[in-house]
DNA sequence: TTGACGCCGTACCGTACGGTACGGTACATG
DNA sequence: CATGTACCGTACCGTACGGTACGGCGTCAA
């Protein structure tokens, strides 16, 4: 009984236990994509296809509550916004951008976002709206107070702040996440990811800036300081 | 005996029956993903498993020659750059940006991507590759030859093409990709297309112009011309 | 007419999977 | 100790799928 339940938005309860189950399943996602049987994850986790079924209902369920228990997992890393000049709106785009794109790259969102995408074309499967919820729309909802609190500052100029996050979100990713997704296994190590975050937030001060204190060019980066581990989720 | 092969590149040549039986996969996946049988398609297309088998070897090859003939039906559309000046391009990258929103957003696109992409998983397929090759590539390397005329003619200014190919890419696809291949059934109409090529191209030129003859506003479009039928690929 | 060929429809086979049931064990509670 | 609970390991079941085999039919060429 007592199927585990979790909201949309990642909020999950899961015992120790579960989750340490549901993290076998997730590196299972990464080795094997959702190629693998239930019996396989109880081999894998050492437990039994009737605990697994217990607590998850499905299989559905269980690949659900592996993206709910990612989802949740990281949460953390709130971008602090005080202090807000043109050089310190720069810096944490520059972070931002610089994140998700290693985020993005990791094998974790590779393999949750191929799963995803291939249980998306049956309707009858949430997995794909809660990696958007978790993934995309959650980035967007983290970033437009920052792109408005630019704005308020006088240093950004746009009219819709979802429409001026799109913006960003082009610039950053580009082609990266659908070709990664592709197996296209192109290298992103940690100066490519600095360099991008660079070139991209300074195209989107380009596009958006006003002026007062940015600096302005289009071109590759140089030198740049290497991004933080990840602080923002997920997916 | 006799399979019927293809390259990566989509130069596949097929009989005109294995058309009919290929377009049945293509409507297949459409509405089902890859969650249909082989006793399924040959259902559908009124053949026999046995015949499937011979013509295309395994299930695996049922799917690679549809992406293939799906990818080398959709070759046409040359652009022409002749006549350069700054809104000729910029009238080519806005009807190359709405074709290719049109393209993404497609039934089709959506449905052949999500299976490469979920097949992407196991590296025992060539899938991802063949979109890959006739998607994300193909396009890049029928842009780029007039980005870069763009540039000969002084109305642009880059270093690299493939980079500002990338952000062009960027600009204009921004989330809708992952955003539809994850099931977010957001409306993309003619208008929409026709006004976010618009603004992408105006980004782009503002990012990349030179100011030799360019309109500049980064803003929303306005009324702008329908975007044609689609005349690039693919996938 | 005969035969070869290509294909359809269907039956068949082995396997692997999702899901359930059951016995056994550790532990906690009274 | 007795009882219940939670779980593991394994066996089991029904089904559905990938792949193969076979009979039959239309076509075409000699």
């Amino acid at each position: 009984m007592m199927i585990a339940a979790a909201t949309i938005d990642g909020e999950a309860e899961f015992t120790e236990r579960q989750r340490e189950v549901l993290d076998v399943v997730l590196s299972l996602m990464v080795e094997e994509g959702d190629g693998f049987s239930v019996a396989r994850i109880a081999r894998a986790a050492s437990c039994s296809k009737e605990t697994l079924y217990k607590w998850f209902g499905d299989r559905d369920g269980i690949l659900t509550a592996t993206v709910q228990w990612q989802a949740s997992r990281v949460r953390a890393g709130e971008y602090d916004r005080q202090r807000l000049d043109a050089a310190q709106l720069r810096k944490s785009l520059e972070d931002f951008a610089a994140n998700w794109l290693s985020v993005i790259s990791s094998q974790t969102s590779i393999a949750l976002n191929r799963v995803a995408v291939s249980h998306a074309a049956t309707a009858k499967s949430r997995l794909g709206q809660i990696v958007l919820a978790n993934g995309r729309f959650a980035i967007g909802e983290r970033l437009k107070p920052i792109l408005e609190a630019g704005r308020a500052a006088g240093i950004l100029d746009f009219e819709d702040s979802e429409e001026a996050f799109r913006a960003f979100f082009g610039l950053v990713g580009r082609d990266v996440q659908i070709r990664l997704l592709l197996g296209d296994d192109f290298a992103l190590d940690r100066e490519t990811i600095a360099g991008d975050a660079r070139r991209a937030t300074n195209q989107f001060f380009v596009l958006f800036g006003t002026g007062k204190g940015g600096k302005r060019d289009t071109g590759a980066a140089g030198d740049t300081p290497a991004a933080g581990e990840p602080k923002i989720s997920i997916i």
